[in-house]
DNA sequence: TTCGCTGGATTGTTCAACGATCCAGCGATC
DNA sequence: GATCGCTGGATCGTTGAACAATCCAGCGAA
């Protein structure tokens, strides 16, 4: 939600430079939640866990109203998990959630793809397959991840949908935090790495339909595997 | 969000009739969202309609935290915008949103469709179809908006995908806000009417292929007559 | 073992306050 | 007459404190 917003470029240099966006400054709850992002993505705050209002509160120096707003849109985005009168959890994966969450992957993405997108668009998605091909050569094991998630945020990206677009960035932030780092080996990136070239390519051929096949099966198998290595 | 939760039964007769639902007493702050959701859907908000805090507090006898709360959420689920340091107002149509909207329909409505679903699913759609036949013998305009809605709902819940289920609601209380009863006129009911029984005689007869095509075609024509309405 | 109570901890909600920001109005200046 | 700058009022953003409601663990009694 607070990643790829605020672009909407209008009539560049025509009526002069009038600044678009008002230079957003984020609220403190909005850099709260985004603090509370960053500590589930890197893993620092693991699936389960318990999360007090009033020690995040202290910790981050500001108010427990304030946390509560971070906790409200967090828990909006499915990353943390409200229990009345309990206290909020970091979520944890239920049965069922991998499948619901390949699920959404396989509509929005194999949509996008099917319809193809402009240029400037299919260009971003082969950029972020180079971005993989250095990243592998440099042996940057944390790069070949987040390569990888711009290669499917990209996918979205060609539908030019800013709904599409935060629904792919919730869901992305959500196998972050399940699937950490921690879970999958560098095996598991190399397979793809190739695959994703097979699908630019047929998308820059504008073999589209063959592009969204190759993606449903790469989608499909690595469903496999999740569950494979969690529970169903 | 508030809509389809809280089915989750288990092994259901087994071990005894255990309560899994702690009887769900929603928050004040939801019930306000849920009040503001309803006033949204019926129209008493307009696009555009500014939301003072102080206002709806005191109107509903409630704080002004827990009001920031509701807002939040809704500002979520883009019914309302939140302009930093200005105030919150009912979210208006900006130029592309009908396509942006439509994108997301296609995607999860044809994806789900394709996929076929269970007899029970199944039987749902159909359910849907013939509350809308009812609705329009019976001449009741109100009942035939709500019957395509519960139509559209049914297919995405043929996937069985809570997401997909929660991010159809959003759009569709989108629509609802976006399209409003006064903004369509009996006669652009007609034809889905038998467009909708099409379509689920072809999921209920297996061709998934052909009732993907129909939805598809529906979805496209729908828009390009909001749009014709509307601005782009 | 089970039941019921009790105390402590945490959440849910309210209230009051203050600085920050925006907007409309209005006068001054060129 | 149009632009600029100021000022006051309204509203938002955030804080801190307070209290009721709820849950949980522990403990004692039946």
């Amino acid at each position: 939600m607070a990643s790829a917003d605020q672009e909407k470029s209008e009539h560049p240099g025509f009526d002069g430079a009038r600044a678009r966006v008002r230079l957003r400054v984020p609220s403190v709850a909005e850099r709260v939640a985004e603090e509370l992002r960053y500590q589930l993505a890197e893993g620092f705050l693991v699936p389960g866990a318990k999360l007090t209002e009033a020690t995040i509160a202290e910790d981050l120096g500001v108010s427990r109203n304030t946390v509560r707003e971070a906790f409200a849109e967090l828990a909006g985005e499915r990353l943390l998990i409200r229990q009345p009168n309990k206290g909020v959890y970091v979520a944890t994966l239920e049965a069922g959630d991998i499948h619901d969450v390949y699920t959404v992957r396989r509509a929005i993405e194999v949509s996008s793809i099917r319809a193809g997108g402009s240029p400037e668009r299919i260009a971003a998605v082969r950029a972020a397959v180079e971005e993989g091909k250095r990243a592998a050569a440099a042996d940057d094991n944390e790069g070949l991840g987040s390569a990888n998630q711009h290669f499917h945020g990209a996918i979205v990206a060609l539908a030019e949908s800013n709904r599409l677009d935060t629904i792919m960035a919730q869901v992305l932030a959500e196998m972050r935090l399940y699937f950490h780092k921690a879970t999958m080996n560098a095996h598991f990136y190399s397979d793809w790495l190739t695959e994703n070239e097979q699908i630019c390519s047929a998308l820059e051929a504008g073999k589209l339909e063959r592009a969204g096949d190759l993606l449903l099966a790469y989608l499909n198998r690595s469903e496999q595997q999740q569950t494979a290595i969690h529970g169903a």
